[in-house]
DNA sequence: TGCCTTGTTGGTATTGTTACCAACAAGGCA
DNA sequence: TGCCTTGTTGGTAACAATACCAACAAGGCA
C-alpha cells in the first residue's frame, strides 16, 4: 500500500484538478499554450480569481507560465492529465447505467 | 471546449479522489474487495470519519458497498481510476526535475 | 515622465470540508 | 429478549477553499 506521505503528495495534484474552472483551463490548454487574457475571457470571473486558479495549477506542477511581451503565456506541463478524463467519463457512464438499473427495479 | 456543467460533473468525481485517506482507500481496493473493518484498521481515525470518506467515494460512483453477513464489503467500481496514478507520478517527477533545474541555475 | 495595459497580491466574507464525539439502527447470537 | 458487534447519522468546532474588491507591481508606449 502507498504511504500517507505519498498519498498526500498525490492528493495535492488531484485536488488541483478538482474544480470545474481549473478542469476547463486544463481542457483548453491541452490544445496548446494560451495567454492569460484568452483564458480570462472564457469565464465570467474576476481576473484575480482566474489568476489564483492558475496559480493553484502552477503550484501543483500541472501548468507553467512565461512572460512574453505584455502577455503571460500558460502551458500544460503534463498533458497526460487529460488522459484521465476518459476514465472520469467511464465513472459517469457507469453511474448512469446503475441509475437506470435502479429505475428498472422500481 | 467542455461545458461548465460537464466540468462540474467531472470535478465532483476528481474531488472525491482528492484526499490522502480516500486515495489510500482506492489503492487498497484496487487489489480486491475489502470489508469496512479491514479498511478502518489501516487508519488511526474515528470509525465515523472512515465511514464518511467511504460515503464520498460511493456517492461519486467510484466504489460500491454490499452488506454481507455482519460486514459491509466495499468494492472498487471503476478500476481505471488507478491508471491515473501513473500520470500523477509523472507530474511529481516533473516537479522534482524542474526543482533541480532551478537549483542548478542558482 | 506619465499613463495605460496586464496580472498578481492582500484583505475579507462566505461557503465547503474534515474530524471528533455521541447517539442511533440493524443484525447476529446466547 | 437482551446484549454485542458493526456501521451510519447528527451535531459541532476547526480549518481550508473560493470569490470579490481594492491596491499594487511591471512593462510598453506616447
Amino acid at each position: 500500500m502507498i504511504t500517507m506521505e505519498e498519498a498526500e503528495i498525490r492528493s495535492n495534484i488531484i485536488k488541483a484538478m478538482g474544480h470545474p474552472v481549473r478542469l476547463m483551463m486544463i481542457d483548453v490548454l491541452k490544445d496548446g499554450t494560451r495567454s492569460f487574457s484568452e483564458i480570462f475571457s472564457l469565464f465570467t470571473l474576476d481576473k484575480s480569481t482566474v489568476s489564483k486558479h492558475l496559480l493553484v495549477l502552477k503550484e501543483a506542477g500541472i501548468v507553467t507560465s512565461q512572460k512574453t511581451g505584455a502577455d503571460m503565456i500558460y502551458r500544460l506541463e503534463v498533458p497526460c492529465v487529460t488522459d484521465f478524463f476518459g476514465c472520469v467519463t467511464a465513472v459517469i457512464e457507469n453511474n448512469v447505467r446503475r441509475q437506470q438499473v435502479c429505475l428498472c427495479k422500481r
